[in-house]
DNA sequence: GACTATCCGCTTATTCCAGG
DNA sequence: CCTGGAATAAGCGGATAGTC
């Protein structure tokens, strides 16, 4: 515990050129036990502001709901700042307190104390992009619809029985269509329902540059034929079983990323002769799959952008057969 | 009863940096 | 300058406790 707070004050010095001066606070037996168990308090004070350090050591992390619950029984025997103080953090959970603008300090790390104005870090990253892609989840909902010949009504609950997801999940899935205007939401009563009102091939084209490809990773496995049999074919051996392409020597399939993690096959480092190619996708394969091959929509997702001008051909071909 | 806000942790993608 | 791997941000969807 010495070695956190040496640690910590290190760190201020080093970062804002300041020695801390930290004191054992006097009133720390007014706390409930499982607060003292968990947390070591000192006193100290920064800038001017006087500080309650709360020195956090647990061997598991806890949650922020749980540390911000922690705070406010604190905050009942002192008036002021507090600062966590943690050795480390996880990502996620550091990301979680600065939206709950809760001040804390990693020493050598970080320092966040947004009343005060400090907000340091190592480096900041920048910002990625916003791309407006659809979840997953959501694409398995519009392909429903376009593969299935289904545009509604439906409802959250529905969906989430025919699709094999949450309800929150579907939730979710209904603010995307809505806010990407791709379906008509209302509610009738208690019940949320969406109907498609573009239908086949305008839903596609409406759909297509919200979608993303279905794929996730492409491995090699070595495998025997038999266990191929459970999987649908994919990439360019299903796009050979829909167009005139030549079926290509290193057959493929697809299979989801749960399915992945159960499976018994096993990833080879490179194509060896018995070895068939593997898709792992974001969604289930098998959902919508017909005849072992994975639906024509899916396919042509998990293939546009393929520099080969015979497979742009041939999923252009793919896609005039389809009967919307 | 149907839906949703919030919390949570796992997974994946992106970005950075050190060392060639 | 590249590149590999470490660090970090974002995505995702389940669980739970509400809300209407």
């Amino acid at each position: 515990m010495t070695n956190t707070l040496n640690s910590l004050k290190e760190y201020v010095n080093d970062t804002l050129g300041i020695t801390l001066a930290i004191h054992s606070w006097k009133s720390e037996n007014k706390l409930p036990l499982m607060i003292r168990e968990t947390y070591r308090l000192y006193e100290s004070d920064l800038l001017k502001n006087r500080l309650l350090l709360m020195l956090a050591d647990f061997e598991e992390e806890k949650t922020p709901a749980a540390i911000k619950k922690h705070m406010e029984m604190v905050n009942e025997a002192w008036n002021g700042e507090i600062v966590l103080v943690f050795k480390e953090i996880t990502s996620y959970n550091r990301k979680r307190l600065i939206e709950h603008k809760v001040p804390f300090i990693v020493p050598g790390n970080q320092m966040y104390l947004p009343t005060l104005g400090v907000d340091l870090r190592e480096y900041f990253r920048k910002m990625r992009k916003n791309t407006v892609k659809i979840s997953p989840s959501t694409q398995v909902v519009i392909l429903y619809a376009l593969n299935e010949k289904k545009y509604g009504p439906h409802t959250p609950s529905s969906m989430a029985e025919e699709l094999k997801y949450s309800i929150m999940t579907m939730t979710r899935v209904f603010d995307e269509i809505e806010s990407a205007g791709l379906g008509e939401i209302t509610t009738e009563g208690r019940e949320r329902v969406l109907l498609f009102n573009a239908k086949g091939k305008d839903l596609w084209d409406k759909a297509r540059d919200f979608m993303v490809s279905p794929v996730k990773k492409r491995i090699y496995v070595k495998s025997d034929i038999q266990s191929l049999r459970n999987y649908p074919m994919a990439g360019l051996t299903g796009l050979s079983r829909y167009s005139l392409l030549s079926e290509p020597s290193t057959s493929v399939y697809a299979l989801s990323s749960e399915e992945w993690k159960t499976t018994k096959l096993k990833e080879t480092p490179m194509a060896y002769e018995s070895s068939a190619m593997f898709e792992i996708w974001r969604y289930s394969p098998a959902r919508f799959s017909r005849e072992g091959i994975v639906d024509k929509l899916s396919l042509y997702l998990s293939l546009s952008g393929d520099k080969d001008s015979r497979v742009e051909m041939a999923l252009e071909e793919m896609l005039e057969k389809i009967k919307w």
